[in-house]
DNA sequence: AGGGTCTCTGTAACCGCTTACGGTGAAACG
DNA sequence: CGTTTCACCGTAAGCGGTTACAGAGACCCT
């Protein structure tokens, strides 16, 4: 590989200049200029990132921190893929990179653990990263918010951050919530019940308080014991179903605060002889892959799953360059109707 | 953030015995040695990657590979989760973290794309990565094997590549599919048709050769119309199916070469007023999510999702410390009988 | 002609760490 | 007691860039 030094003997300069070109083009005579330009596309050089990086305290690495939760391993995020696909793809625009920082250092490194809080400070430092994109696996909140007050540029997902250069981007849970619940409301259902995801997850309350929204706008007197709490795993799905199919007067129509739940759900209404949507209309929350595959294919809250990753990368390439604090950004939830709510019968 | 030299001062060494005491510990006196990581516990250090890698051309980062391939958008890795949670904690346990690679550089940037093979190179150098974790999005093949001949460590998935230091990770293809074409000739099927995904696509191709080996242990004869090509995709499943079905003698049984087209192939049965498995038997490959939540549930191949990862971390570190080629590994394909061939009723 | 500006470029320090090399003092040796 | 040997550690030269500073001309002005 070319270095700048090479560049700088073959066009009889120093390297200073060739690095000028590169950096304040403008500062350097446009003759010698091209002359650099062209002998660097001959020898197709390319600065080293790391000198880069010491140098300027800068590399053009993003961080992505992106735990599985240790109280629940398996925890598994519903649309990875797809927040990734529009991470990398903004992140691209810009020259950037994504580093997935390792979760846990070799024993013979220096703590290197990621465990702590100001493990995320050190690897920011160490790697010079232009700041951190942190996915929320509902267990490091603490550690987010301790981040984001260090300064370093930081955008979460999915769950409320404050700092100086700190933002975070997340889905109008509340009103995709409500917008399903009028939904079903709309189709004459006055029995809805919802499961949860676990409590203080903050998409989780947030799509709660819609449900509650929804209903107190109808005049719809709230039950409690329509509010089961889940914890976005299939299986709990299928329990809050069991529970609610078992009250005196059991629910005509349930909203689960996710698909996972949801298809949990189905299952259990199947199971106990109930036919979907005309026993039980039931509406989830994500649209992942199976919500359209399952029979019958489920009603649900879409949410804009590549438009969290260019979400997150625009706010952090903002801060990155800007300086500032960044709005968050609230991406919008659609519903989207499908069979499982009975409406495209009616 | 602490540097060598705030530690060297402290302890009143000079900063080549810092380093020594990380790097080659036994070569420094014990009392100084234990005086110097207690001030460097003190003071939280860590050492400068940039530096680090500057200095020793060898950073701790594994870069990985993944485009959506360019002639297929929409493209997407049947189980990139799994996989990236199983390359992620192998890697970690060794220190390693992974740089997912910007697709296309920046403009002003001095040719940063990576779209040429000698992309790959040029990234590798410029951030002095250990070596390229690739994902096979079905067109850069012969960009894979242009960076294997490079020298760099490198692995590959489910594409085989050579080269000094490149390997490749596959699931067991062919037995995979030749045991589930054999299971489906075990419940007395003959007329066993198969859709392949895209020509020229290695795991495919293997699982076609699966299917015929099949056939030709259990001396059926096979026929090519019962061989139709689709590209992994939902879709292509769904018209495969109506091109079977339009045949003089249709096929008893799919073999799909993917769950997505398995399940295509299921919407195109229902829709034909067919019902599976009594009407049409249907086995997939991948053991996605969604096979197990369709209805029927889908019997298909499970490939071990985060042991791809773990095997290519365990791959590339070994031929990062290593420096020789490793053995292709093959990982087992196993059936997983579900609904959809009609097993459980038998 | 002398002085001030402006443009362009080179010199050199620095970023933080690694490591070849050489030096020092103590222990071991003849 | 002189000489080796060895363990330990400091000096300094990189790694490949960036950038503050200063110097050299060219140009313009009074």
């Amino acid at each position: 590989m070319a270095t700048g030094r090479e560049i700088a003997q073959l066009c009889g300069v120093s390297v200073a200049t060739v690095s000028r070109v590169f950096n304040q083009p403008e500062t350097v005579n446009e003759d010698t200029r091209e002359r650099v330009l062209r002998v660097a596309k001959e020898l197709d050089y390319r600065p080293n990132e790391s000198a880069r990086a010491l140098s300027t305290k800068q590399s053009t690495m993003i961080g992505l921190v992106w735990d599985t939760d240790h109280r629940r391993p398996g925890w598994r995020h519903p649309y990875l893929q797809d927040l990734l696909i529009g991470l990398k793809s903004a992140l691209s625009a810009h020259g950037y990179h994504l580093l997935m920082l390792a979760t846990s250092g070799d024993a013979r490194e220096v703590g290197a653990s990621l465990a702590d809080p100001v493990g995320y400070v050190n690897m920011t430092r160490r790697h010079h990263l232009g700041g951190l994109v942190l996915i929320d696996s509902g267990s490091d909140a603490e550690a987010f918010e301790s981040f984001a007050q260090s300064g370093f540029p930081c955008v979460a997902l999915d769950v409320a951050v404050d700092g100086p250069r700190a933002t975070y981007v997340t889905s109008d849970n509340s009103g995709g919530a409500r917008e399903a619940v009028a939904h079903l409301l709309g189709l004459g259902h006055s029995r809805i019940a919802t499961i949860t995801g676990p409590p203080g997850n903050q998409p989780s309350d947030a799509r709660l308080s819609g449900y509650r929204a929804a209903l107190r706008d109808a005049g719809v007197e709230p039950r409690a014991d329509y509010v089961v709490a889940g914890d976005f795993y299939r299986a709990s799905g299928t329990a809050a179903v069991q529970r609610l199919l078992a009250l005196d007067e059991p629910p005509t129509a349930v909203f689960a605060s996710s698909d996972e739940m949801a298809v949990g759900a189905l299952l259990a209404a199947r199971a106990a002889g109930l036919r979907v949507p005309r026993d039980l209309a039931l509406v989830g929350f994500d649209d992942i892959e199976i919500a359209s595959v399952v029979d019958p294919a489920l009603t649900t809250v879409a949410q804009d799953k590549p438009g969290f990753g260019v979400a997150a990368a625009k706010a952090i390439m903002a801060m990155i360059t800007g300086g500032g604090r960044e709005e968050p950004v609230v991406l919008p939830a659609k519903l989207v109707v499908r069979d499982s709510c009975g409406a495209r019968q009616g």
